[in-house]
Parts: structure tokens; sequence; C-alpha cells
DNA sequence: GAACGGCACATGTATGGACAAGTTCCCGAA
DNA sequence: TTCGGGAACTTGTCCATACATGTGCCGTTC
């Protein structure tokens, strides 16, 4: 092995916290035990923890054996990078619909976004995905082949192509995301069931490899009383993001969406 | 002194990088003249300079001295919290133009978020602020009044509100921000000069100080053409956020904004 | 003059020990 | 029964040391 021992470590822990060995809420074994029962002393063990309390899967006090943080928080990457698990994290029920899933050739805009040569071939896929039925955001990807080919081989309608496509080895790594609001197209107006020109929180997203390559390309537009985004910072130190439910409603009672106007 | 050593340390080199003494783009002492300049072992050292590299203030590696990093990368978090930072660091003018401050009493929407009771007083300010001299964001902000008071000695069309609030003693210290879209109304369309019902970007933060009681909820509207917020994030670890300018200009040339059709 | 090798020096990693400070829990005294 | 004190345990902090590993520089050599 050539990764140093308090990576282990971290990885090891992080493992047991994923596969539940270490139960949220429960206590981690005290540093001299792990120290034990890997043969390590108090300096890589410590570093280790340090590790996943900076990434607020543990907490510590003095005197207080580090717990497990509820997993809300351990996964607030992964239920910010997917929907499904966004979704299924507090408590809907997901659902996607596929409009439409083509191999096409890259326009100027997502030729620019993906690095390619506008006119190279890409995998676009336009989705409607709603929370316990009811219509949520509008989703517009496009991937490189490399990333986007094996979808053909997935019901896009079924669930989470995050989950899919690393679960096939593509590598997503990293992402930038740019949110802003924009008006309903057509288009979005009639998936959401909206009148044209209601105001939608727009994430636009790009998707990098390890090594920094764009793998997708997507335009996701949110119904803002469904979803929001929500940001945590102090001033010295950075900030984590999440994605959240809105915290108002839509309406008193999940009443039939107004049936949009529109073609 | 009560604090530990290495969090003097880390405040110590804080204060060298902020007051210059540190240039950036220059390596820092080595660890060993470190050591020897405070009297300290290898440990404390470390651990002051793993903590401002965990805050991207300075980069390491092996063999290589640590780099005091760009200002930007620090200052985001200013940045982010300070419209008027955040206009400077994109090489904009900031204006802002005092629509209405007032103490009046809290309704129950404000009391809610600032956590006093409804009939409370509070602070309220209504400011547009511009990019350039174009309109840009309408901010609603409500103070508790222990924040807030300060504010009726201060120019509030001058300058930096969070500035100044700082530089005489309030304790801002922490921050939750929900970023989600909304319709134009009639005050907005009027200030920011564009059609009622247009698509805003909305960012709803409430302030908190140290001990983490609300100081400050504030309601922002952004013109989506004019400020999107951008985030990035990996599988593994936390996200930071930044406020970022919009990629695609508003109009070709800043034409003269379509004086609102309202009150 | 250019390429190679080696030597300081830097940080990364790991060990072992020691003390301080906080928490928990049990047991004895009131 | 209740309250208090203290012991045991835990984490936080700090020190001294040692070795591994990568960087940069300088001198030698071809």
């Amino acid at each position: 092995m050539k990764l140093p021992l308090h990576q282990q470590l971290r990885d090891e822990f992080r493992h047991r916290i994923e596969t539940g060995e270490w139960a949220e809420g429960t206590p981690v074994p005290s540093e001299a035990q792990l120290c034990r029962e890997f043969g390590a002393s108090r300096g890589p063990v410590r570093q280790a923890l340090a590790a996943l309390r900076a990434e607020q899967v543990i907490t510590g006090g003095r005197g207080k054996p580090p717990v497990v943080r509820a997993a809300v928080a351990s996964q607030s990457v992964e239920t910010f990078m997917s929907f499904t698990e966004w979704a299924e994290s507090i408590g809907k029920e997901p659902g996607q619909r596929t409009v439409e899933i083509a191999r096409r050739e890259a326009g100027p805009l997502v030729a620019e976004q993906l690095l390619v040569s506008a006119g190279e071939p890409v995998v676009s896929l336009l989705r409607l995905r709603s929370l316990d039925g009811e219509p949520a955001m509008v989703e517009r990807s496009h991937f490189v082949p490399e990333a986007g080919n094996p979808l053909f081989d997935f019901d896009t309608s079924s669930g989470s192509t995050f989950r899919f496509l690393l679960s096939v080895g593509v590598d997503l790594h990293s992402a930038r995301h740019i949110i802003d609001a924009v008006a309903a197209d057509a288009v979005d107006a009639s998936l959401l069931g909206i009148p044209e020109g209601s105001p939608l929180l727009r994430e636009r997203r790009v998707t990098f490899s390890t090594e920094g390559t764009p793998l997708e390309f997507a335009d996701d537009r949110y119904r803002p009383e469904l979803a929001n985004f929500m940001v945590h910072n102090t001033l010295h130190g950075r900030a984590p993001v999440a994605r959240v439910q809105s915290t108002r409603p839509p309406a008193p009672a999940a009443g039939q969406p107004s049936a949009g106007e529109n073609p």
C-alpha cells in the first residue's frame, strides 16, 4: 500500500460509517481503542478523525467521544449532486419522465461548455422530474459520448442517472454550479404545468472528471416553490452548500397544478 | 492568554498575511524557522498552517514551502457577505440609494426569522443597489435594534453597511442563505426598471452572532442578468460558494432601463 | 556548455510520551 | 433519597525525535 496511514484510516472510518457499522448518533470507539485495533499511534488516528470532522461527518469535544452525525449532514454532497437522492432524503417520491434522449451534434453553447468542437456528437437528455408526482424540475443534460453512451443501456425513467453512471465507472468527480433565475419558456411551462413567463430557479452545472475534463453540462430549472438552495457560511472558513426543500409549500393542500395554457 | 498555542499561531499568521508582512505569492518562513521564532515545536506550527491551508489561504507541497495565495481566494467570504466588496472585486462601481430606513414594529415574518415577538421594534432598510450606475439589486434588510441602531449614525447611501457594522463592533459571525427565484413585484419593477413579473434571483439571508442569535434578516433580489451564485463541489469534501458575475451580459450596450410602469 | 548526480533543506508521516481539561459514572456521606 | 466528590476515562494540547520523500541547487563530469 502506498497510501499514508492516516488516509487509510480516514477511508476505513468513512467506510464504516457509510456501511452503518458505526451507526449515526452513536459514539465512535475511543482513540486508544482505534490505536490498539490498527496498531498505530495517536497521530494518524487523530489526523483521520480530524479529516472527518472537517467534513462534518463526526462531531467531537473535549472529554466527549466523537459522535457520528446525522446522515443528512454527511450526504449533503450526494443529495446535492443527485435529484433522486435529494428527493429521498426529504421523504418524497422522486419521479422522472424522459421526454427525449438523443445523440446529436453539439450546438455552440454545449460545445463551449463541454470543451468539444461544435458539431461533435453529444448525448442529450430532456427529463421532467417530479416530487410525489408533482412536476418540480425540467432537466436538460448534455453528456460527452464517453459518459453519455451508457445511458442508452439504462431506463432513464427508472431512477438516478447519477448513481447509474457512477456504477458503470464514469468518473464523476466534481462540479461547478451557477445558480440564477429565468422565465419559463413554452417548453418549461408545458412540462411543469405553470404559466409561461413564471420565474424559475435555474442551476447550470458542469460536471468534471478527476482530471478536470467536462463530462456533463446541464440546465436544471426548478419551480421555486418546491426547491431552493441553502448555504451556510461563517466569517472565517468556507461554506458548504445544500439543496433544501422550500420553506413555504406551494399551496395549502397539494392541489392539481393549474393546467398550463400553452402548446 | 488562554487560547491554545496553535490558535494563537494561526491568528498571528493570518494577521501577518492580512497586513502584507507575508506578501501574497511569496513563500512563508519554514516550519523550523517558525518553531525557533515562537519557541514552539512543530506540532502547533503545523496545526496552525493546516488550518490556514484548510481555509485556502496558503498552499503547500512536499519539499516546497507554503505560499501565500492570491487575496481573492481568502476574500471569498467577505465578497459573498458584502455587496460592496463583491462589486469592487469584479471591478465595478458599487452604488446604493437608500429608499427608506425606519424603526417599526416587526411583522410576523420578520419576527419569526429574527426570533423576536411580533410587535417588537426592528430597524428596516430598503435600498437599491447598483453596479456602475445600473440598478442591480433590491435589498430589504431588517435588523434587531442592537445591530440596527448604529445605522442611524451612518450614511447608508455611502458605502458598505457590512463593513460599518463590523467596525462598530456588531458581532456578525455567520449566515444562512436561501436562494430561489421570484417574480418582480411592483416595487421591484419600479426600482430596477424592469417589467413587473420579471424573474429575479432572490437570496434570503439570516445573519447570526457568534452565540447564534439572529441579528439581520434580509431579502435581496438580483437581476439575474447581473448576478448569479456559483458553487464548486467534489464528491468527497465540502463546497465553498461565491457570488459571481453573470456570464452573459444583459444587453449589447447598457441601454437605459425601460422605465417601470407602476406607482 | 549541457546533462547528470548528489547534497542540503523542505515538508509529510509516524512514534511515544506527558500533561491539561472536560465528561461520565459510581459510591459514599448527609 | 439526594447531593457531592472523586476516580476513571476521553479528548485536547504540546514536546522531542526519527525517518521518508520531494524540491532546488551546486558542482562534477562528459
